[in-house]
DNA sequence: TCTTAACACGAAAACGTTTGCGTGACTTTC
DNA sequence: GAAAGTCACGCAAACGTTTTCGTGTTAAGA
């Protein structure tokens, strides 16, 4: 087994200098033509390749970024993480993952891990835990140390950095749009509390949609699913609850709802009803993963292009940490990622 | 802006050495109380943290590992980094990713991005393209420089390594036994072609419960997708093939897909056909993934525990980094995650 | 009073790089 | 033949730590 070869061994055995050896290998003028291929050639033989560690130590920069998010086995997350990686490393950087799996204190622990040095700055969004809790100081604390910040999906205004955002409102507003066109009279809608700073726009754009075609909306129709319960593990209680909302609402001909899992619910229980999608009701989602395209029937839904607000995002950041202005009077840009409106089978 | 603080700078400030400030910190006994007092005081107020970086370099590991995989935006892939990730984590482990996007060259590259420095030792999963290529040179050298390697899923006899690996084979053959047990007489197969090992040993086990119940295979029956093609994309092709073997087998009464994507499809040109599932066929997957829980009928499926998968990995991993033992006369260990068959609608 | 030990701290090396500057040996120029 | 210039290389500092060893001061023991 023999170990990386670094300069001080190619040094010694070439008996030269170490500045030397790194000048070689860097094709400095300041080296003999002579001297520069014996090198060269050695340490090709060897493999040599320098240290990423010590060239981070000197340079003060690792050239990796840190990704956080809350969850990595949900289909949005993963798609950003995958647009983010694909143009860090385009730009020479490495991307390094941590989990807060929903919670504050983890994702607190994981920032600080990674902001002693580990990484030139973060991608992140935020749990719901932080977003509840509304205690921001570890984003601030790690700013305030000239690291900077990307935040996508889940914002709050609150917070002074860049950002990449879904058009939340639009993106329901026009789905609910659609849904009245389509002829649609009684459009529910299933959404989150309205802390989920994503749940609260799509409530408001399904409302928007509504008022400016002169629809009353009914508290009724709206269905709140209180998600600190994991639907994913209860599903049966999710059916009960969407089952009761049609139940009381016989005449509902739409269905909106603000993620794939419950759209999905929500045609479940419909087709148990008895009822025909998207004859009898018509149902669209958000966020287009891999649920809404491979149901019976596919899922119509809204679009998020997360592949492309990782992308964002990943720019955003290195272009900001490859820049030179002064952090003083730096200014921070929010870019908002249009959605679109994917018809497939659940709506006519 | 105030940049993070240096056992230099509170060296400066309170008129110490740089070594006294260290000690204090680390709470020596040949530092007095008096001074400790005031150090520590004083670097609680700054938030002092070591530099990651500066110690990587000095210990000369970084107490990070990397885990290269195919593709992120994948069920699979996404519960073994979860699982990887929760055992670092508990064991002071970063993780940091590469996605090689099947591809040889971008695993490559990946890799020695990674190797040199970066990380400690690395957990991963091949490209079907290096599969086909066969070139584990890669693989070999990092291992030869003294980087221990866990592969997952994925692994090939060639290289000597730790591995984690689903025992496919049972796995598919009790999913196969299930559905004679079901009095399924006519049993047909949708595999992927024999170069994805995973793929053969399902066949294997397929062909397997077969013969030990004396029931002759027959090569019609069995559809092998030629999966260079993304069918996430070209579903419509893959609903062609997958049709094509029903109308020339207007008998077969069950499907073992060897996942999720090509049961569901199963599933979906079946009803098509006028077929009733699970009456008239009975369809399992492998991979329990999103898809199957929540596709109607839902499908019985071969859960491959991935987030499992990646736990184990790590704790392999992480136990070689700190393990003392000679690396000339180590020995690897292969771990076979047993499968479950999670009975959903899709069968009797 | 002199030796010795305990105590509290500092100097320096090491991890692996890069780079500005110094320097010795030639070569050129007048 | 002396001054100046060019060439090819080495020294040393720096990045931020940890740790071994050395050292000056003070107190205790003989």
């Amino acid at each position: 087994m023999k170990r990386k070869i670094t300069l001080k061994q190619i040094a010694r055995e070439l008996d030269v200098s170490i500045s030397t050896v790194s000048k070689a290998l860097r094709n400095s003028a300041e080296i003999s033509d002579d001297t520069k291929q014996k090198i060269q050639a050695f340490a090709k033989l060897y493999n040599y390749r320098p240290n990423n560690i010590a060239l981070s130590l000197k340079n003060r920069r690792t050239n990796t970024i840190g990704i956080i998010i809350p969850e990595i086995v949900h289909h949005f997350f993963s798609e950003v993480i995958r647009g983010a990686e694909l143009v860090a490393n385009k730009r020479g950087y490495n991307v390094i993952i941590g989990l807060s799996n929903e919670s504050f204190s983890k994702e607190v622990i994981n920032m600080e891990m990674l902001a002693n040095g580990s990484i030139d700055g973060f991608i992140l969004s935020m749990s719901k835990e932080t977003l509840q809790q509304q205690d921001y100081h570890h984003f601030n604390e790690t700013m305030s140390q000239g690291m900077p910040v990307v935040m996508f999906d889940r914002v709050v205004s609150e917070i002074k950095c860049d950002k990449v955002i879904v058009d939340d409102f639009n993106g329901a507003k026009n789905a609910v749009e659609k849904l009245i066109e389509n002829k649609c009279k009684s459009i529910a809608l299933i959404s989150t509390p309205d802390y989920v700073s994503v749940g609260k726009l799509r409530t408001q754009g399904y409302l928007e949609a509504l008022n400016e075609n002169n629809i009353l909306a009914e508290s009724k129709l709206i269905l709140k699913i209180d998600d600190t319960v994991d639907y994913e593990v209860h599903l049966d209680a999710l059916e009960a609850e969407i089952e009761q909302l049609f139940k009381a609402n016989k005449k509902i001909d739409g269905v909106f709802a603000v993620n794939e899992l419950y759209a999905l619910t929500a045609m479940k229980v419909a087709r148990k009803l008895g009822l025909n999608v998207p004859n009898d009701v018509q149902v669209i989602g958000f966020t287009d993963g891999v649920l809404s395209k491979h149901a019976t029937p596919s899922l119509t839904t809204v679009s998020q292009h997360a592949q492309q607000m990782g992308e964002k995002a990943a720019q955003l950041l290195i272009d900001k940490l490859e820049s030179e202005v002064n952090p003083a009077d730096e200014e921070f840009h929010t870019v908002v990622i249009a959605t679109d409106l994917v018809e497939r089978e659940s709506t006519k």
